[in-house]
Order: structure tokens, then sequence, then C-alpha cells
DNA sequence: GAACTTACCGACTAACCGGTATGTTACCAG
DNA sequence: CTGGTAACATACCGGTTAGTCGGTAAGTTC
């Protein structure tokens, strides 16, 4: 992938930042590594903040919605969907090193959302665009008879995202990937309840 | 509450911790709030980090157990338990204030984890023995009949733990109190279908 | 080839933060 | 009354950090 400085840059401190959160990011000791200059990065951005509010929307957020994004067009079960494309490649592309850095868009809510009302709404617009996914092809799950006609869209979607926040969370402290693994069953386990039996 | 200065000082740390984080924490301001300084602080402990251990354990950790410990000899449905002592008070003790800012143990969970090791053991020590706590009942409820035969003990109490975690998450970001609600309902109703049928 | 712009360097500054050193006061023991 | 000590206050230090600024080299335009 070619890029420019600028998106050099950004992609440099993203890298930074998985590590030491937002505050603890130093911009000027990160582009080091990519043999820039203080004065390179203040020359294509005004300030700190404003870095952290483009890494969210032109990294952070394309990254975290592509598991999402197919569901729009999916056809077939939503539990399907959910189970091999989000929770299961979740599974297998898990190792314990990035397990304890969690998730980054999880990890950006969690330190920023109450601190910077900038990053919090900017934040919020990810989840929810998530979310909306998940609970609108659950509905179309209901329409075509793959969901249980009980089911509520809105809170299963809440429920799975909700559940892949906490699963980051205590991963972060355990270590332990049975225990991931063990949680990503359980929610799979959780959604095969609201299977049509056909 | 009467309370001898260092007590006071590791309390009002505390607050400054739970809007701001470790991190963020400015010890000398926090303290000016109630009167003291610096020196005061420094004479009490020995540096920052000693103090952030020191709130885990002194602070932290029992207001963490409180409402598990109880469980340690119910007798009854560990289920219920759960519904009525742990979800139910969650739900009816959350304002939208104390939504944002999240739980302290997790907070710190999601931030400390990851950069210290003295912070890390402590934390895991918590939340493994509010793990045990819950794993320990749903065990005895299975023994008693009221807990179906097939249920994990373990599966679950992560189950229930690693939701709250995300539930936490959540909150912060949407700061809507009915998603929260509505969370804590799906954990319940996933928990009624461990129940034995009677 | 002169005028101008873009891309970048690196020294510098002002503020801040954790921690120390040096008090000062109040009390207590002998 | 005196020496000692616990309980603080305050001024200060060294390091760090975000951000500024003057400069320069390499294009680009006309």
């Amino acid at each position: 992938m070619v890029m420019n400085t600028r998106d050099k840059i950004l992609h440099c401190i993203y890298e930074d930042m998985k590590l030491n959160g937002f505050q603890g990011l130093r911009p000027d000791n990160a582009i080091k590594k990519i043999g820039l200059s203080k004065g390179a990065m203040y020359h294509y951005f005004h300030d700190k903040p404003e870095i952290g509010y483009l890494i969210v929307e032109e990294i952070i957020q394309p990254e975290y919605l592509a598991p999402f994004i197919p569901l729009l067009s999916y056809e077939g079960d939503p539990i399907d969907y959910i189970q091999n494309n989000i929770l299961q490649v979740l599974k297998e592309s898990t190792d314990p090193k990035t397990l304890v850095l969690g998730s980054p868009v999880f990890n950006l809510v969690q330190e920023m959302a109450p601190l910077d009302e900038e990053f919090r709404t900017r934040l919020e617009i990810i989840l929810e665009t998530a979310r909306d996914i998940l609970s609108d092809g659950i509905r179309r799950g209901k329409e075509n008879g793959t969901v249980v006609p009980h089911a509520d869209p809105i809170q299963i979607a809440c429920f799975v995202q909700s559940s892949l926040a906490g699963i980051y969370t205590l991963a972060k402290i355990s270590r332990d990937i049975n225990l991931f693994i063990s949680n990503l069953e359980m929610i799979s386990d959780v959604l095969d309840g609201f299977r049509q039996k056909s």
C-alpha cells in the first residue's frame, strides 16, 4: 500500500495509540519511528486532538465496521452470519498479543468518552452503525423465517455488541485465551436460542 | 463516617480517579479539595503508584465484591440471587451520571492492566474472586436442583461478569439508560434458560 | 530565473507533573 | 521546660510534553 506522508503519520500514530491509548500517546516519539519530525506532523495537523479524531474517522471506523458491512446485503440466516463471520473470525484471528491490547474502538470509548465530547460522538456513530446493521440483519431474519418471531432485533444487537465489549475487557486482565473463546461460544449458544426450528 | 487523614486522602484521590483514570489523575490537585497539600500526601504514601494500589485494595475491592459475598452462604436458587441482588440492584442504583463514568474496576482493568503488572494482578484477584463466588453458587444450584444439570458453572460465571463489563462500556458511550436496562434484562433472560423446571 | 509554495527540520518555550527538601507547628514524654 | 517526633505546608527541581517558530531545500509557476 503506497501512502502519502500525511497518511503515514496518521497510521504511525495509530500504532502508538493502540499501545498507549490517546492520553499516553506521544506523537513526537511515535513519528520518529518513520523518520519524520514534529515539524512534519504540525505541518499536516493542527494539534493532538485533531489527530485523534482523524484516526477514529479514517482508520478505526472502517476497520471496525468491515466485518459488519456484508451483513447489510446478506440474504441467509443472520445468526449464521454473526456466528461464522464475526464471532468465528474473531476467534481465529486473535492471538494472546492482540488480546491484551483489546479492541481500539472499545479502548477509546473507555478512555475518552467521558473526557472528550468530540471523541464520544465519533465513537458513538461507529457503534450505533454496527448495532443498526446487526439489528437490521436480525429483523430481516425474522422476515425470511430464519429467526424466531419473538426475537427483539435491537436487544439482540445490543447483546452481541455489549458481549464483545465485555469479552475484550476480561481478556485484558485474565490473558487466558480459553476464557476468551469460552465467552465467544457462550454468545454463539445464546444466539442459537433465537434460531427458528424448521 | 469518621476518617483519619490517611484514609481521607485515599478516598479523595479515589474520587478524582473515577473521573480521570489513574494516568489522568493529579494527586496534588485532588487533595487540594480537602484542604491538604502535597506534603501531607507524601507523608503518608511513597509515590503515586502506591496510592493507586492501595485504592484498589482498600476501596475498590470491597466495594466491588460486596454484592457477591452474600451468595457464598446463599441457600436458595443462585439464579434468583444474581437476578435480584446483583442485576436488579445495579439497575436500581444506576443513574445517568454514574453511568458515563462506568465501573471503577473495569475502568482500571481497561486502562492499567496492559501497562502495570502490579495493577493487573490486584485487579485479577478481584475479578477472579467474583467469578469464583458466582460459579460456586451455580454449582451449588445444580446440587440442590434449582439449576439444570448441563449448566457449566464457570462458563456462566464468566458470561455474567463479561456481560456486566460490556454493559458498562456501552453505557459510557450511549448514555442511554434504557440500553443499559435492556442489556441487564437480556442477561436475566439468558440466566432464566438455566433454571430447572419443577 | 525570479517569485512563490510545499514539505519538512529541529531548536526552543511555557506549562505541567511527580517528587524532594526544608521548613513550621502542635503535641507528648520525661 | 526541653527535646523529640508526628503531621503537615511550601518552595523548589528535574524531566517531560504539546506546541511554536524560524529556517531550508526542493519543487512549481510564470
